[in-house]
DNA sequence: TAGATTGTTAATCGATTAACAATC
DNA sequence: TAGATTGTTAATCGATTAACAATC
């Protein structure tokens, strides 16, 4: 299958959050209206990445929720678990834990690591702490697929290393620095403060 | 002046990080891939970058680090403080706030609100939180231009609104739901589930 | 039927990259 | 000079939107 834009995936997740609420509801079928509101695009923009992923709908009625939900998950591979570990348990590190204990049922963070031995060997949120030393044995044991980079930015780059070395095929990393790897992994880079300049910025010149 | 795109603005505050490096080092150069190498992108996408915001250098010498600064200050108003405010003091709300604690010299979170009056009327990391009902007035009299919202996705939109009635000109948005606001007030749209998701999908696809 | 909606191609828009001249 | 770098236009690429036909 064709490659899939970043940005093409972030929409058909969101389209999903959609179709399962109205499938909870027992309703049928969907608009593409209804689901331009629901992320922010036109109606126009939903059908076409509808399109691209082979999503029928008829007129009138909208899209099938069933269909679209099977459909989708063919290509996401909803069913899948994820497990993945979170580096650097400091505040955004709990915060990311504890917003994520049971809340998806298919992604979980199934190791936490610290260097801090005051922080280590507990569990917090429902999450076992291990020194960072354990690092690649616990995420070959547990077949860990995705690490969740919270450290400093001065430690960033060598846990990227190590996530790698280890066989991590994606990453999530807060800190405010770029992080190099190699092609076949995957990266987002999620800068908070990046964010909050940026607005202050537009919040500037709007005024 | 011509409307700057947000990935623009995004990667000028970035080459500045650098900028700001050289400049504490008593460097007087940085070359175009540097910045480049700093921020991700390629060094013609640097040179082209600098053009539009028309900063200029030498060959063999790069760009002299200086003017860089005082040109880039002159669009991004770097100078002028930022006042914010942050609503939701749950774990992210927190981790926020410690992350900003006399970080950025120009970005100051004033004041944080909350409806749990367990949490209000104390101070959380040198910042006041209060009552999610003193909101307007404490925003109007602080001159506060920039929201932060981290609250629970069900009470996003009602905090969006209350800002904007406020007067607020900018949202940072962490809950997983879109906010719908005025066309001039900006919003940037944190989503960290999707992030994960997404990462989840690219992480499943390499392997 | 009329009206609302889906489906699809072509047009537009914007951002990135290639190519190459200019400069130190 | 040779080589590394900046500066700029044109070409390419990709994503969004417009236009309109098809369908229920």
């Amino acid at each position: 299958m064709k490659r899939v834009p970043e940005k093409s995936v972030e929409r058909l997740l969101k389209y999903l959050e959609l179709v399962k609420e109205k499938m909870s509801k027992g309703e049928h079928f969907v608009f593409s209206h209804e689901l331009a509101r629901h992320v922010g695009v036109s109606p126009v923009q939903v059908r076409r990445d509808l399109m691209d992923f082979e999503i029928e709908g008829t007129p009138q009625k909208g899209y099938p929720v069933k269909d679209f939900f099977s459909q989708v998950c063919g290509h996401v591979k909803c069913d899948l678990k994820t497990k993945l570990a979170l580096i650097g348990v400091g505040n955004l590190g709990k915060a990311i834990l504890s917003y994520f204990l049971k809340r998806r049922p298919n992604l979980e963070i199934t190791a936490a690591f610290d260097s801090d031995i005051q922080k280590t060997d507990r569990i917090y949120c429902g999450c076992k702490v291990y020194h960072i030393s354990e690092l690649a044995s616990v995420i070959k044991k547990e077949k860990i697929s995705v690490g969740i980079i919270t450290v400093p930015a001065e430690y960033a780059q060598e846990t990227a290393d190590m996530l790698v070395k280890a066989g991590i095929k994606g990453i999530v990393n807060f800190a405010p620095l770029m992080v190099r790897v190699p092609q076949d992994v995957f990266v987002d880079q999620i800068d908070i403060t990046l964010s909050i300049e940026k607005t202050a910025y537009f919040a500037q010149k709007s005024k």
